[in-house]
DNA sequence: CTCCAGGTTG
DNA sequence: CAACCTGGAG
């Protein structure tokens, strides 16, 4: 791992001196991260697949949260959902008792959507371009693109947080700011075109790597304070679709005493999630939604 | 207890 | 650009 961190430091050092990315600097960047790579792999379940919809989730999943949360949540997921069709006709209900522990429950309803168009508009095949990925709700930018690299292992350019780390720390390490503008064009002349599964999988493992040792987060145009929990509805809204997920229809003033939130809380939370249709009222009992 | 990781949506 | 969620780290 010092070996990968040094050997990046001297892509850097020649990137440096000679300003552009040369084919002798592209082999030393890619013999680096592929050496790394070599033994350091992970052994991640959605590695060992070629299930496009499996790798859909896994992504979805992963865009959200890290791999150690997600690898079991993961499998447990495609156990109870195998395919894509199976998933598409569950109940929203379903899907997101599954889905807590992972956070963002309007995502999982996403990938639920989503499955349900694939399964009707695309005869159950999900898109290999990433046009028609970006139409699903969901997906966005990235995902599109790491969902055509790892299920069909077309060439696109992904950049998520793990990217940033790798080309921020090999060729931008004493810059502010750093957007994703900047990256692409260096994504786009080092890319290994020839394996570009095996080229991203190697940047995740690296990219994971190098933030053990130094975080780049603040160098990345794309980092942002959060908001105080406290103050935010989130974990009230969290909490409510818990609990409607484990004990069904409930009234809110339930909610709000078995949860320990003011009424006032629980309402505005309760407005949010109808507002966004996670959550319905039946006249006075608040369920999942539907549809 | 506070801080932090993550990409998409509206 | 703010909101979305959870749980591990400090």
């Amino acid at each position: 791992m010092d070996k990968l961190l040094d050997g990046l430091i001297l892509v850097r050092e020649s990137y440096i001196k000679k300003k552009k990315i040369d084919a002798a600097i592209k082999r030393k960047f890619l013999s680096c991260i592929y050496d790394f790579y070599d033994s350091n792999y992970r052994h991640l379940p959605w590695r060992s697949t070629n299930n496009p919809y499996h790798i859909l989730v896994s992504e979805v999943m992963l865009q959200q949260t890290q791999v150690n949360r997600v690898i079991d949540k993961y499998l447990l997921f495609i156990k109870k959902f195998p395919t894509i069709e199976a998933l598409a006709h569950s109940s929203l209900h379903d899907v997101l008792g599954v889905w807590q522990g992972l956070g963002y429950n309007r995502r999982a309803k996403y990938l639920w959507q989503a499955s349900q168009i694939i399964v009707s508009q695309y005869n159950g095949n999900v898109p290999d371009n990433e046009a028609e990925l970006q139409k699903l709700p969901g997906l966005g930018k990235a995902t599109a693109a790491s969902v055509c690299i790892f299920a069909f292992g077309r060439p696109a350019l992904y950049i998520e947080t793990n990217v940033r780390t790798v080309y921020i720390y090999s060729f931008f390490a004493n810059h502010q700011n750093v957007s994703d503008a900047m990256i692409r064009p260096l994504l786009e002349v080092t890319i290994d075109t020839t394996n570009p599964k095996k080229f991203y999988n190697a940047l995740m493992d690296c990219g994971t790597c190098i933030k053990q040792h130094y975080n780049f987060s603040r160098h990345s145009a794309h980092y942002t304070v959060q908001k105080p929990y406290k103050t935010s509805l989130r974990k009230v809204r969290g909490d409510i679709v818990r609990y409607i997920v484990s004990y069904g229809a409930t009234h809110k003033e339930i909610l709000a005493q078995r949860l320990g939130y003011s009424p006032d809380k629980i309402q505005k939370a309760l407005e949010a999630l109808c507002r966004e249709n996670l959550v319905c009222e039946d006249n006075g009992m608040y369920t999942i939604a539907k549809r």
